[in-house]
RNA sequence: UCCCCUGUAGCUCAGUCGGUAGAGCAGGUGGCUGUUAACCACCCUGUCGGCAGUUCGAGUCUGUCCGGGGGAGCCA
């Protein structure tokens, strides 16, 4: 029985076993306290050893901070504060030792930046153990906001043969001897020997081939690993991280916009009916008030308003800015945050922004300059969710391709999407791991994700 | 990639004006009638990130390299 589970359990004289880690030994005269942890919740098991029953000292004294332990016992009521129930012990089994003097984890606070360093120890501290737990919850969330509203869930290909999705650095995928790289008469790498005959790369984003599923059946949606090699060192940014791109049929900017609100709303309430404990432990040492925080976004409706209305507001308080607003500027954090924290004191999603600072599959409005993207930003975070309505009209696309200098040919088959049966749709896309930042209020990205992957870093 | 901060015991950190290092926790030993990051007493713990320089003397000042953190850009 794991361990959540027998704390939630009526006291009995039914034998029980717990398997699990020390968390931390009190010991005394004649009575020794165990505390128990399993990962399966926050806090562990409570075991009473009484130093007159059979349980020897020396498994006693062996039963340190880390070790495995196997304990039998009975489920008693607990005389004390702070735990329901506790194991009063009949029968210890060390599975595992743990030298003391070497264990790294200690019965104390440890920094996040030390914790990195452990990253194959830290899952079993309160913090990680309890980001497993919420990140576990929010991808079951996701499957099941989706599912629950009929979309299919597609698996997007990980390698990809273009070479210019739209966002960012793309790391190489190649089967070519490096020592040895085969040239062509120009000089240049020749990929003919490579293992698909062309440069190759690893996907940026799952969008472009989701739409083409998404304009056979309906309402899709793609979760899983993207890959950006952008040398950028920060609290935000992860070289392999986890996306979530829905994408709709016969479905204009405002069912898009419609889909985020609720999206977001459906994952906060998720999380914090389904994980209370967790959050309970968050919002008292990670970030003070943050289930207040998320609780009112699930309350408060999502303001909108138009990038040219934003810029508008903006403008007003210019002095307040480092970098001055003016329209056809890209809008900083500090706008984004300017926005939804002191204009609107919620989320706002902002909407039709200059075709210039946005992506080339974007639907154009009518006035040739802005184009139906949307942003939804948020308190604390500034922007969570981009995404857009998509161009469906071919010669409007295609006129955008050539605009921007991109290589037609490489989009032949997202062109495709245009001359057949072509309809409006949209979507959008998210970031997991800053969706978890913002649900576990943790301030660095690489602590919401079990072994983070960043410019130069790769351990473990 | 740029800017700022930082590196001292296993961990978290203090170290004044340049004079060869200290606290809490962890660990060890003993004690304690039920503890909750248990408590009390005693004990142990150092390539002061590396290299070079200034100086009679460098943890402290200078240069440089390496590691870590924060911010910016870019983005999710």
């Amino acid at each position: 029985m794991r361990i959540r589970e027998i704390m939630q359990s009526d006291p009995s004289d039914q034998a029980i076993t717990a398997q699990g880690w020390v968390k931390t030994k009190r010991d005394s005269k004649n009575v020794c306290f165990l505390e128990v942890s399993d990962g399966s919740s926050m806090k562990g098991l409570q075991i009473i050893i009484d130093k007159s029953s059979d349980i020897s000292e020396e498994s006693l004294a062996l039963a340190a901070t880390g070790a495995a332990v196997s304990c039998e016992g009975i489920l008693v009521d607990s005389p004390a504060k702070g735990q329901k129930v506790e194991m009063q012990a009949t029968a210890l089994t060390i599975v595992g030792t743990v030298p003391a003097e070497d264990y790294p984890l200690q019965k104390k606070r440890h920094s996040f930046e030390f914790l990195r360093e452990i990253a194959h120890l830290r899952p079993r501290t309160n913090t990680f153990g309890a980001v497993a737990r919420v990140r576990n919850a929010m991808s079951t969330a996701i499957h099941g906001f989706f599912q629950e509203r009929g979309f299919l869930y597609v698996h997007t290909p990980i390698i990809t043969g273009s070479d210019t999705e739209g966002a960012g650095q793309m790391f190489q995928v190649t089967t070519l001897d490096l020592d040895n790289i085969p040239k062509t008469e120009e000089g240049k790498t020749d990929y003919s020997g490579d293992f698909f005959g062309k440069q190759t790369h690893m996907t940026v984003s799952g969008q472009l081939q989701v739409e083409n599923y998404c304009c056979a059946l309906g309402d899709v949606y793609t979760f899983g690993p993207t890959f950006r090699a952008e040398n950028s060192n920060t609290t935000r940014h992860l070289a392999e991280f986890w996306m979530i791109e829905p994408e709709m049929a016969f479905c204009e900017l405002e069912g898009n916009m419609e889909l985020a609100e609720d999206f977001i709303k459906y994952i906060l309430n998720y999380v914090l009916e389904h994980c209370s404990e967790d959050m309970d432990f968050f919002n008292q040492w990670v970030l003070k008030g943050v289930k207040d925080t998320l609780q009112s976004v699930v309350d408060t409706p999502f303001k909108h308003m138009t990038y040219t209305d934003a810029v508008a507001e903006l403008e007003k308080v210019n002095d307040k800015f480092d970098f001055k607003v003016s329209w056809g500027c890209d809008l900083q954090t500090e706008h984004e945050r300017y926005l939804t924290e002191e204009l609107c004191q919620g989320p706002v999603i902002v909407t039709d922004y200059p075709k210039e600072i946005k992506a080339f599959y974007m639907k154009m409005n009518e006035d040739g300059k802005t184009v139906r993207a949307m942003d939804v930003l948020v308190p604390r975070l500034g922007e969570i969710i981009g995404g857009s309505q998509r161009e469906e009209d071919f010669d409007k696309l295609k006129a955008r391709i050539d605009e921007m200098g991109m290589d037609e040919s490489e989009y032949w088959w997202y062109l495709d999407l245009r001359r057949f049966g072509t309809v409006p749709h949209s979507g959008f896309g998210l970031g997991f791991e800053r969706l978890i930042q913002y649900v576990t209020g943790l301030g660095n990205i690489r602590d919401v994700i079990p072994f983070p992957r960043t410019v130069k870093t790769i351990d473990f």
